[in-house]
DNA sequence: CAAACTCCTGACAGCGCTGTCAATAATTTG
DNA sequence: CAAATTATTGACAGCGCTGTCAGGAGTTTG
């Protein structure tokens, strides 16, 4: 009786004899296909465990005429500093562990957003590997070249926080806006009225939509918009410690900074200190994102965790039923992280 | 006269039928085989650019028996505060560039390093995706179970950093201990000579290597070696704290404090601001590593940027040789990234 | 000029699996 | 209980490519 020799390679003959059925009938199991009787699928499944038998990938995807890949296509950082690594450790994190779950395995596929020709080089990468779905993260699921690019191979896509959804389409987001109010809710409950808002890029339509989710917040406590209150950044950290700067130099300054990004909070948290201002017994400063970084300030900042990996994670489940399935949306909420950047607003000054 | 029609496939006997060639030609092109003569490859070459034709990987896989993937075996950072991303990230983006340059793609496998199935978990991973390589970061290059486990399956192997190394193996290495004597040279230049180190933990192997180029940079300069000093740490964040705190507390202190990573220069940098000491007037510290943390730091740090990219690009191609080739080592430079937290040292103290 | 090479090319048999479809077994229905 | 329906299984033909090997073209040698 042949035992797995380490080495030998384990064929679905192999488990097909042992366990007395046809070789289609081990792929039905191995495929967890419908319509196999109970006692069969347990035979079969022994046999598999004694044989230690594995499918050969290469053959189930020729022979099923897609890969069982799922692509992970994200904008490449190589032109940023860096600060998206902790993002993308996390968005890949996500959808391993849902590639795991399901009988996929996970290809990278870091591109450069600003180039011209994304489009083709994508085709060129679904036609050679023939991926089983792609996940598209922010900002490129926001490209409509790109998208209309791999709609046109007719391969399976999930967008991440995608801009403008269009009907009958595949999505992840998450609440930013919901969450960008419940911000401003923690500030106000601090006894904070005087809320400065940071603005980032609108390239990402999600960060534009956490201003919104500001003005909500104020809404909500009948708290008046002030003009001067509200900067534009560039979603950098210089461009929040000029915000800061500005803020400071007015003659009624702000009792809290938020800012659409950590790196830009983390810009103007800089600059307050540096001007010799106490966080957050002077100011308070709140970011979103929850990077790395956030947790390395002093103090720490609080900020907003985006629920990146399980993003990933349900996209790539989206993925696995897009065959049998219409097109659905899903939000992921997000949700405070309270540290110690923000405090009580001291009224007394 | 078919062109290419998107969605359309087109497969190696197309291209056979336009170049009037059998399809095993096309094959030898595609491949950059020997053995065609110029006037067939340029006109097969011809045929595949005008009909955009791309190899069916999951037919090459099948056929030829092996996958074309490489994997890049890396451990988990999930365990972690994810300071690591930066390291990751960049080791994806070198591997990815000589995957592209090949004809490879990458598979990422991070995975949990104190796990006791590690072995069987890879062993599954090759079987079934039938890896043409591995490119395996440490700390797992340095375990002999899991560097078995690999070996035993005849997978092409390269390993990075690798403690021990074994004959005839495939590694990538940095020259860490030279590199780190550089740093005392650095360091020398601006007048110190009280140089403390904090050591790191010794399963990383190659940390253990700065601790003598440490000494090695002393002894370049008659320094003699100060057994209070010489502190141990265990790479994280805090014991690079506490290492400061124990090294103020002595009755002669360092002028420069060079850490075995970042985050524990880090660490020493905070305890000894919190000191109201200033870096680099009181005290220089310089770090190893490079990480993204490292140029948020105020001051910024000075530390050896290690050539992580360059070391998994090396490794891939590498791989793509090692059919052919007898086993090598291979020894990618680090270069010291010299910041505002070292400077000159006051001897008028 | 035949013999002995080397260089180039093509025919053909799979690689290990899945899709299709037909056959058979089990179950329900009238 | 026969007929109709559904559930379960297997035979077989590829999927699109590469490895093997044999044969033809081109070159060199004695």
């Amino acid at each position: 009786m042949r035992q797995s020799q380490p080495g030998q390679k384990v064929t679905i003959f192999d488990v097909a004899e042992r366990a007395q059925v046809s070789i289609k009938t081990v792929s039905r199991v191995v495929n967890r296909e419908p319509n196999v009787r109970d006692s069969t699928r347990e035979k079969v499944e022994k046999a598999i465990r004694s044989l230690r038998y594995q499918p050969d990938q290469s053959a189930r995807n020729l022979a099923s005429q897609h890969s069982h890949l799922i692509g992970l296509v994200y904008d490449d950082p190589e032109r940023y500093a860096l600060p998206s690594a902790g993002f993308i450790i996390r968005m890949q994190q996500g959808a391993l562990r849902a590639c795991r779950a399901g009988l996929h395995e996970l290809l990278i596929h870091p591109c450069d957003f600003s180039k011209r020709n994304i489009g083709s080089e994508l085709r060129s990468l679904i036609r050679a590997t023939r991926l089983s779905g792609i996940v598209l993260a922010p900002p490129l699921s926001n490209m409509p070249r790109v998208v209309r690019a791999i709609h046109s191979t007719n391969t399976p896509l999930v967008r991440l926080s995608p801009g403008r959804r269009l009907a009958q389409e595949w999505y992840v987001e998450t609440n930013d806006r919901e969450v960008s109010a419940q911000m401003i809710d923690h500030l106000v409950e601090l006894g904070h009225r005087d809320i400065a808002f940071i603005k980032g890029n609108e390239t990402h339509k999600a960060v534009g939509n956490r201003y919104l989710g500001y003005l909500d917040g104020l809404a909500r406590y009948d708290i008046k918009v002030k003009n001067s209150w509200i900067r534009q950044g560039d979603n950098a950290f210089n461009s929040g410690e000029q915000a800061a700067k500005e803020l400071l130099a007015l003659s009624k300054r702000p009792s809290a900074i938020f800012a659409a990004n950590d790196d830009m909070a983390a810009g103007a948290m800089r600059y307050v200190l540096r001007q010799g201002l106490r966080v957050p017994q002077d100011i308070s400063v709140a970011g979103f994102d929850d990077v790395t970084l956030s947790r390395q300030l002093d103090p720490r900042l609080t900020t907003i965790r985006q629920p990146v990996a399980r993003m990933t994670e349900h996209a790539v489940s989206l993925l696995a039923q897009s065959t049998t399935t219409e097109p659905q949306g899903h939000c992921v909420a997000a949700s405070l992280a309270i540290r110690e950047s923000t405090g009580p607003a001291l009224h007394s000054r």
